[in-house]
Order: structure tokens, then sequence, then C-alpha cells
DNA sequence: TTCTAAATCAGAACGGCGTTCAGGCTTAGT
DNA sequence: ACTAAGCCTGAACGCCGTTCTGATTTAGAA
């Protein structure tokens, strides 16, 4: 790497973290090409020689954002044995609405609009991280599924039902899983962000002085509705003891 | 009322109906009161009669469209009998997806970040709105309570951990319900918002072709955690028969 | 080493936006 | 009939993304 790609990689990241400063300051609106440049005592227009439109300096903030969100989350689940299958559910439930309070503005980066007239690319703005996401919490309910199965047949799902590119690779990294625990998997990953969206929008603010409280709540119900639980979670040798 | 009056009733409500045009064509962005003075043949800046600030028009818009959103969900609800509790919680859910699909910038209005550079007002742009929605949920809960009690008594909520204004009335409505209801009203609104706001943002659509069943079989699993199911619901004068 | 082409930047320009302000015209109420 | 309020235009200010021209620098080939 040549000198000019050194300084080349080094502007890169100063604007990226430039326009996470002002994302995290003032808000999505603060995140111009203009104001940017600005501080970095460049015009605006001379960002146009490191990203293509704003939108891709966007997608890849998302991308950014989205991977360290996975690296925090991932950590959470994997700080907790591995045949502790309801702590691994809890603390990946957890670090992810802590991330979310702590970076709200990259939840809504992520989760929501990001910014004023942005449009995401074909394939979403960050499909790599979203398959991480959408992978760590298929481990998740695979490991829940011997106690959960018989709780979950309500519904009968295809691998049909899912995308090809999902159903192929939750094949080959969990043989014998049924397509039922990977939509149990979207809806785990459903019922967290619930909350946890209502909460950064600030719409559970209106109505209870303690969310935390409720998304803790939900989540022991979630283990409740798995037929996992704090017993089960200490005493993963013998399922089904309680109740 | 006066001529006057009603003129001037006549062109808020065109600038409301423009707006709301060209939100649901153009996205958020095409909200702006330079568009919708040209197109209604006036100059941007004469909206300022109408409406202080851009932000106070998009306040106004999102009560309405709350306020349309509450009455298709209250009206879903009410369309089912009184003691089938269960076919009026699936009534509440399904029309509350049926809605945001159909609205998604709505959606967006209401539960994500309206419009670019847009602040909400102390209190919510919407508080009657979601109040009402917050008891339309509690209504379903109580109605749920006597199944659902037993399975609800993981955490411990006071009155305290809500709002007073929440709880006075909830206490109003509900003698004798206690506040782990409302905390259940609450989950059932994050449990429902979850999955749906991973579709109406995109998320959902890149991992299953088919987020209906996944969000019918997520209403299932609500409907089973709260010891309600289809065979309860037609028969709510034996509860617990089944299982 | 010299030459050439690419990369990097500044600055002006275009059209868009919300908002403010001065001024003209119309209407309602006294 | 007069006055004050309401309604509206059009210009202006400062912001934005984006494009274009042109100057300067730099990397790599001859």
């Amino acid at each position: 790497m040549g000198r000019r790609a050194r300084l080349r990689a080094q502007t890169t990241a100063e604007i990226k973290a430039i326009a996470l400063k002002h994302l995290s300051e003032g808000g999505p609106d603060a995140v111009s090409l203009r104001a940017i440049g600005r501080e970095m005592g460049m015009s605006g227009s001379a960002i146009y020689s490191y990203f293509d439109t704003r939108d891709a300096l966007i997608t890849t903030l998302i991308n950014d954002i989205y991977t360290s969100l996975l690296d925090q989350v991932e950590t959470a689940r994997d700080a907790v044995a591995r045949d502790d299958i309801a702590g691994r559910i809890l603390a990946w439930g957890q670090a992810l609405r802590l991330w979310s309070l702590a970076n709200p503005e990259g939840f809504r980066l992520i989760y929501g609009d990001p910014v004023a007239g942005y449009h995401a690319p074909a394939g979403g703005p960050a499909p790599e991280a979203a398959k991480r996401a959408c992978l760590g919490l298929t481990e998740l309910a695979a490991a829940a599924w011997p106690y959960a199965e018989a709780t979950q047949a309500s519904t009968d799902h295809q691998w049909s039902d899912f995308s090809p590119g999902l159903a192929d690779i939750v094949r080959k990294h969990f043989p014998g899983l049924p397509p039922a625990a990977v939509a149990l998997a979207l809806r785990m990953w459903g019922r967290m962000h619930g909350l946890i969206s209502l909460e950064v929008y600030g719409h559970l603010a209106t109505q209870t002085g303690d969310p935390a409280k409720l998304y803790h709540a939900e989540l022991l119900d979630l283990l409740r509705s798995l037929e996992l639980d704090v017993e089960h979670a200490r005493h993963p040798e013998m399922p089904r003891t309680s109740t």
C-alpha cells in the first residue's frame, strides 16, 4: 500500500468518524457532506472523491454500526456458558437493548429511516451483518429447540418459506434443524425488537417509567414459552423437570 | 361559523390532504411546504397562515393517521364477539399489521422517524391516540387476565412503574386489575410491533418470503402464552379445559 | 528523469428546502 | 366608513446534495 492509498484510507476514516460524531451529537440531519467537509477544512464537494454519493457514505456507516452491534451482542452471548441456553438468550437480548439505548441514532440508522431521503441499495445496506444477526439468533433457537419443539408446532413452516440464501446456510450450519426453528429465531428477533423499538422511539416513556423491567419480563416470558427457565438453564442435563 | 372560518377550514383540509397524498406517493421527503403550495397554486410561505411551522403540519398528520389507525383496529376488534377473547386479540393484531402494510408511510410517521428534521412536541405528537392504543390493549389484557394470570407472575410490577396518567385511567376503567396486567398489555403491544416494524422496514423480506405466516404464528404463540387458544376462545364458559 | 494520466481538491453554480419579512389586497367587525 | 385582522405574494437568507470546470499534485510508465 503506497503513500497515496494510505492517505486515502486515513481521509476516508476521518470522514466516517466525523459523520458518526455528527450523527450522535446532532442527529441524522447533522450528517451533511458540507458540514463534514467544513469540519475537515475541505469543501463539501471534495468528499465525492471518497464516496460516490451521500447515500454511499450512509450505507458504509450502517455497515460499520451494524457490525459493531453484532460484535457486542455476540460477545455478550459467548460470555455465557454454552450449555446455559436461557442465559445465552438473556445475554443476547439484554445486550441488544443496552446497545440500542446507548446508540439510539445507530439503532435508527439500522432499523428505522436512516436519514432524510436515504434509499437503501438493493439487498439492504448491510446484508452480511443482517445475516450474522439471523444466524446468531438461529443458533440460539437451535439450542433451545429440543426444549421448545413440542410447543412450536402450531404453524407448519417449510424451507421454501425462507429465502434460499438463508435456508441453505442454516441447513449447512445446523443439519437436521426443521424450518420451524428458523421461524422461531425470526420471531425471537421480533419479540426483542418490538419493545426496544418502542422504547428507542419514545413510545414507552410516556406509559411506563421502568422499561427495563418490562423488557426483562418479556425475556422471561420468552424463555417460559420455550420451556426454558432459570432452572433449566442451571440444570441443562435434566430438562422438563419443573412446572 | 362564518364564511371566513369555513374557507379557512377548507384550505386547512386541502393542505392536509395534499400532504397525505405526497406522503404516500413520494415518501416523507415529498412532504414539503413549497411542493404543497405549488400544487395548490399558492406560494410556499402562504401555508404559514395555517400552520406555524412544518413540524406543526406533521404533528397534525400524525394525529389524524394515528386516529384512523385506532378506528380501524378497534373496529376489527369489536367485530368479534365480546366473549371470544382470543378472537379479539387476533383481530386486533391482524388489523394492526394489515393497516401498517397498507400505510407504511403512516406507520413510519407514527412509530419511526417521521420526516427529515422533525422534532415531536413534548408529550408526543398524538398523546390521545397513544392513550387509546394503550387502553385498547389493556382491555384485551384485562379480558385475558383470568386465564393468563397464573403464568404472568414472573416479575412483580407496581402501579408506580407506570405513568400516573395511565395508571389512574386504567384503575378507573378496570377496577381490581393488577399492575402486572398493564405490563402484559404493553408487552403484547411490543410483541405485535416487533415483527410488523421489521416487516415494514424491509428487514424480514430478505429472510422470509411469508411474513404473514410468521406473524400469525407469533400471535398464536402469544395466545398460548396467555393460556388462551382457539378452544378457549370458542368455549369461553369452560376455561382451562384442554392441553 | 521526464512525461502523462489519474487522483485530489476548491469554488461556482443549479435547484431544492424551511423560514422570515415587507408589502398589497381582502374581508370582518365596530 | 374606517380600522384591524387575515391572507397571500415574492424576495431574501442560509442550509442542503450534486455537478462541473479548472488548478494542483502525485504515481507510474517510457
